[in-house]
DNA sequence: GAAACTACTTAGAACCGATTAC
DNA sequence: GTAATCGGTTCTAAGTAGTTTC
């Protein structure tokens, strides 16, 4: 599927909003004493999206560094007077702040109000939330105006946390297009350019150093092509997997790529070297001594924590080869060492290349993910009992194996256990009623004849549907609360897999994707019933 | 050849409207 | 009618991997 040239890209820019300062009413205030003189409007912004924190009750504003890093990006927007006068974050007064947020909140609230937002948005993605390419194509952009100001939460043990993040002027932003592209009246552009090769329409770099695009959006013709493309790499690994095992051999870090983490994420995370502002976080060729432990002879226990410091804790079993291996590689290293130091992910990455076909570490895991979940699917046919399924049962199967590829992968969310535990019950208790009423129903299908037996059987029926849907949510809850489905569906299932499972099925594709899945995997529509990943 | 930079993909959290249970 | 829950979407941080710079 080639990518057609792009001659003229027609794009209005991004949506770049201006701060509208608080009422001279609202101060913020030092104790009890005003701050001297006027606060700037950075200054400002900051304290009212603290304010927003407090409101909200967010967790992170109980943190010392969250506070600490955001007291002395604060401090920084001072005048010298007011940097004089505030000097402890704690005597900070937020109150008129808080009590004006929470007026506004409530004044906008009202459906008219939101009614009203909602207009106002939808002409501004209108204007800024597309792209029109060579004169007739129009695609619509991931996003119509750029990130807003706010604090810096980033993920758990980030230790920027709490930086604030300035708001962002058209000066800051460079567009991609060709024809005019005027900017708002409040600024000029960093920069305009037309250059056809990148898929970015408008880029900007923030305060904290963090360039951000602005790309089309996911079904648009660039991210269709890159995703086919992804996916027929992947397959072509999985025609000449066993070829390119016999020759990673002497590759112990492909080893624990392939055999040991499956797509286990975080392990087969490559793992490129980072700065000493993030947070402590590994991939495979940044494994250190202390996250392995050497069990028997042919396992190992990983612990560590990969990509958005997701912890992976794990016994795998292991070759007798690859054991010794890696016990000669850290017998001699202290538990902050290295397990591979010789090797960089450049280096991992530059052998497989040499293996053909642009192969790289993250192609491992599509590959793994998606041969997995096309595996399990074929698997359950074979195990289809002789009953008829329903639409119900066979959802139940799918999301089986969905399940088990989020767990492979280590796809986490976080849970409020106690919650999820009270809608466990809830939802059991549920079941247990509709099987009550089940029973009820049958017993009086007995005693019906001619429409009135046919109005029991359908209501029967239904209610049989029902109670398959519930305990399709309750096994899912049951066996991986823990767990995101959504993440292997967006990025490393081959969406060819789940059209012929439907095909071959009966089941209706909507039934398993959403509106916007549906879009994004239009290109996957052509695979027959027969397609095998 | 290592570090820095750039472009793009992957990821969980937050948000928000719809549905369900009471 | 209201609160809890669900499911989908949006947001943006945090990765990967290629390229450029020194």
């Amino acid at each position: 599927m080639p990518l057609q040239q792009v001659r003229r890209l027609e794009y209005a820019g991004p949506y770049v909003p201006k701060y509208k300062p608080l009422p001279s009413t609202v101060k913020l205030l030092y104790g009890t004493a005003p701050v001297v003189g006027k606060l700037s409007d950075d200054a400002e912004e900051a304290v009212v999206n603290y304010g927003r924190l407090l409101e909200a009750k967010n967790k992170h504003i109980r943190k010392r560094t969250f506070n600490q890093n955001f007291f002395n990006d604060f401090r920084a927007l001072l005048t010298p007077r007011q940097r004089d006068q505030i000097r402890e974050f704690r005597k900070l007064n937020f109150g008129q702040i808080t009590v004006h947020l929470r007026r506004l909140k409530e004044a906008s609230s009202t459906p008219a109000e939101k009614k009203k937002r909602k207009e106002t948005n939808d002409q501004l993605k209108q204007r800024h939330g597309v792209c029109k390419k060579n004169g007739k194509v129009v695609e619509e952009l991931g996003v119509w105006m750029v990130e807003p100001s706010g604090i810096f939460i980033g993920r758990p043990d980030n230790p920027r946390h709490g930086r604030i993040k300035l708001r962002i002027r058209p000066s800051d932003v460079v567009v991609n297009c060709s024809g005019a592209c005027p900017p708002p009246p409040w600024g000029n552009w960093k920069a305009q350019i037309f250059d056809p090769s990148q898929a970015w329409v408008a880029k900007y770099t923030n305060n904290l150093k963090a360039i951000k695009y602005i790309f089309p959006g996911i079904d648009s013709s660039v991210r269709k092509h890159s995703d086919v493309a992804k996916f027929e790499v992947a397959q072509s690994l999985g025609r000449r997997i066993a070829g390119v095992r016999k020759t990673y051999e002497k590759l112990i870090a492909m080893r624990l790529i392939d055999n040991l983490g499956s797509p286990s994420t975080s392990l087969t995370e490559i793992g490129n070297e980072k700065g000493p502002d993030a947070a402590d976080t590994v991939g495979c060729t940044t494994l250190r001594k202390e996250h392995i432990s050497l069990k028997s002879r042919h396992k190992v226990c990983l612990d560590f924590k990969g990509k958005d410091s997701i912890r992976l804790k794990k016994e795998f079993e292991i070759s007798l080869p690859v054991f010794n291996a890696i016990s000669r590689n850290i017998r001699r290293k202290r538990e902050r060492d290295q397990v591979f130091d010789l090797i960089q992910a450049q280096t991992v990455n530059k052998y497989l290349k040499d293996l053909g076909d642009n192969y790289s570490a993250k192609v491992f895991r599509t590959f793994n993910a998606s041969k997995t979940f096309d595996d399990k699917l074929h698997m359950q046919k074979m195990r289809t009992p002789k009953k008829k399924l329903t639409i119900a049962d066979k959802l139940f199967i799918y999301k089986k194996a969905n399940l088990a590829i989020a767990k492979l992968c280590n796809h986490q969310k976080t849970v409020n256990t106690k919650l999820a535990m009270r809608a466990l019950g809830g939802q059991k208790l549920n079941r247990q009623k509709k099987q009550d009423k089940l029973r009820i129903l049958k017993e009086k299908l007995k005693g019906k004849v001619g429409i009135q037996k046919l109005l029991c059987q359908r209501q029967i029926s239904k209610l049989e549907e029902n109670i398959k849907e519930l305990e399709t949510r309750i096994y899912l809850k049951d066996e991986g609360m823990e767990y995101a489905l959504g993440t292997s569906q967006a990025n490393y299932l081959d969406p060819r897999i789940t059209v012929a499972w439907c095909k071959r099925n009966k089941v209706p594709l909507e039934k398993v994707w959403s509106a916007n899945q549906r879009k994004k995997y239009v290109w996957a529509n052509k695979a027959t019933s027969q397609f095998r990943f």
